[in-house]
DNA sequence: TTATTTCTACCTAGTTTTAGGTATTTTGGG
DNA sequence: CCCAAAATACCTAAAACTAGGTAGAAATAA
């Protein structure tokens, strides 16, 4: 042990004991991987990841203290370097992509073979991002949901949208455009029809997901 | 050319002609690829594929009539079976992220090699999401941009939060929480002055990019 | 060159939000 | 038990938004 060694660095968060603890019987049979911590929340893996070096984090969603999907974003920018590959059971679309967002490495679904996740580990760390058939399969797959419905803005009602977005009052608008505030009220107005909202927040939650904002 | 085939049918959607000319040569010259067709622009190419079988479409995100992320969300949902590949220059991580969304199956950059073009076909079509090199660096490194200034929400103002992006007014929220309508508005102040907007529709802006709402 | 869409602008009046505070009561940790 | 944070509630007045129209000019497509 008092050797220095080129193993791989592994640590697991995850608040599921049986887990854990099973991986890391199962994986450090590999000779090539060192489990160095389990940690059952997010909070005192933070602590430990300041003063030890780690190169792959088995991450879960669920956790107690923190969201998993939060958590990566934090150590990835306090640690850059590190390869986080989220291992849960959440197969919502929307859940996979925002790790992707918040700069996953990799998702795995619990279910994967032992052989699967070591596999994915070796490719995480040489700089793949990594997932599951399952999880492919979903991703290919666009949701249904945000499609259907596609309303067409015109030239100048994406433009509103855009100022109504950053906070802009109708006045604000009116005179960067050199237009009548009564002008951009009527676009206030059709946009709100258009996406079938009451107001101007739902309004660019509507935006947001129909993907009309930059 | 009478015979039935089980070559891999390939599209391309490019409106830059010497990209395209020159892949479709460089590409026919493996037997187990058939171009099936070569489209300048989107309009022609949805027209193509009501009529046409098609396995892989190698698309790019600059169309002179549709946007390329716009078009994969609409091929997919037309004909969920077909493999989307982009073939892009651009590196910016959102782009990347909104053809994920979308439900692509790949995004390469267009200075990939002919090899690494191929390999990415083959592992799509066997259900992988792929990635050139430069775009899993990009995606496993989180935009800083987002991740500076967490504010922190309490659990209340979150409730109150996911009401106003519903387009709830603070009359109808406070009736479903047994509140005040001032006492909403209350929330509402912090919840704006915690974001550092001026008012509701760049507030739900804001709690996007911050990932506060579902 | 029509026909249609888009952009522009107006009216009225009610509703809602926002800005600037203050202040009491719960709640949750330590 | 005590303290800090959170949640609640209030006040006033201005500003902004929303709903329900109508309608002429300008641009674009057929």
């Amino acid at each position: 042990m008092a050797i220095q060694d080129n193993r791989i660095k592994i640590a697991f968060v995850d608040d599921h004991p049986l887990i854990t603890q099973g991986l890391k019987t199962l994986l450090e049979r590999d000779d090539q991987l060192d489990i160095v911590g389990l940690f059952d929340n997010g909070a005192s893996f933070l602590e430990f990841i300041v003063g030890h070096e780690v190169d792959v984090v088995l991450l879960d969603i669920g956790l107690p203290d923190i969201n998993g999907m939060e958590l990566c974003k934090q150590i990835k920018t306090e640690n850059p370097g590190v390869v986080i590959i989220l291992l849960s059971n959440h197969t919502e679309r929307s859940i996979i992509l925002q790790t992707m967002q918040n700069g996953a490495n990799g998702y795995l679904l619990k279910n994967a073979s032992l052989p699967k996740l070591k596999e994915a580990i070796f490719k995480a760390i040489a700089g793949q991002i990594v997932y599951s058939e399952e999880v492919s399969q979903i991703l290919s797959q666009p949701s249904q949901k945000q499609l259907q419905g596609i309303p067409k803005l015109t030239k100048r009602e994406m433009e509103i949208l855009q100022f109504i977005a950053e906070g802009k009052t109708s006045g604000q608008i009116a005179a960067e455009l050199y237009l009548s505030v009564l002008t951009v009220d009527t676009h206030r107005k059709n946009l709100m029809q258009k996406l079938e909202v009451k107001n101007a927040a739902e309004l660019i939650r509507a935006a947001v997901q129909h993907q009309l904002l930059s």
